[in-house]
DNA sequence: GCCAACGTTGGC
DNA sequence: GCCAACGTTGGC
């Protein structure tokens, strides 16, 4: 299983929005970056990734679940863009922070830390064990 | 609200 | 195919 993180900005769409879906999850539609589309490409359902809320929390308020693989865009009729289907599966018991992780030598090679723009990128074992441990959830 | 960093676009 | 200009993102 690979480990992601998903990153959105809360006023456009927030983890609460994602919880409201419930098990039929939602489309994680609206990507218009080539390595972000790669990412979600590499995606198989089971794998898990977190739910980082940029600008005002720049932080990581909870676990998704991939439920279906890369599936054209339906926001776009460029072929180009496809997404994954997600679903909530658990919020951070304590949100995990940027400056958190910045201050974690453990993820000081995290894409989160070094490349703050790319919206949707992998995150290793090891760091998802490390945020697991400081936002308080099981990994 | 500013601005740096990055990605994309389009002229040559 | 290169690179300058532009737009967008997101931390500060």
């Amino acid at each position: 299983m690979a480990y992601w993180l998903f990153k959105s900005e809360p006023s456009t769409f927030s983890w609460d929005d994602l919880v409201a879906r419930g098990t039929a999850g939602e489309e994680w539609d609206g990507v218009r970056n080539y390595q972000a589309r790669n990412n979600m490409r590499a995606m198989k359902v089971g794998d898990r990734g977190f739910f980082y809320h940029s600008m005002k929390d720049k932080a990581i308020v909870g676990v998704v679940e991939v439920i279906a693989e890369a599936h054209p865009d339906s926001t776009t009729d460029d072929p180009r863009w496809e997404c994954v289907d997600v679903r909530a599966v658990a919020p951070m018991a304590r949100p995990v922070t940027l400056e958190m992780c910045k201050a974690d030598p453990r993820l000081a090679d995290m894409v989160l830390v070094r490349n703050s723009r790319l919206s949707v990128q992998p995150v290793t074992e090891a760091e998802w064990k490390v945020i697991c441990e400081l936002g308080g959830v099981a990994p």
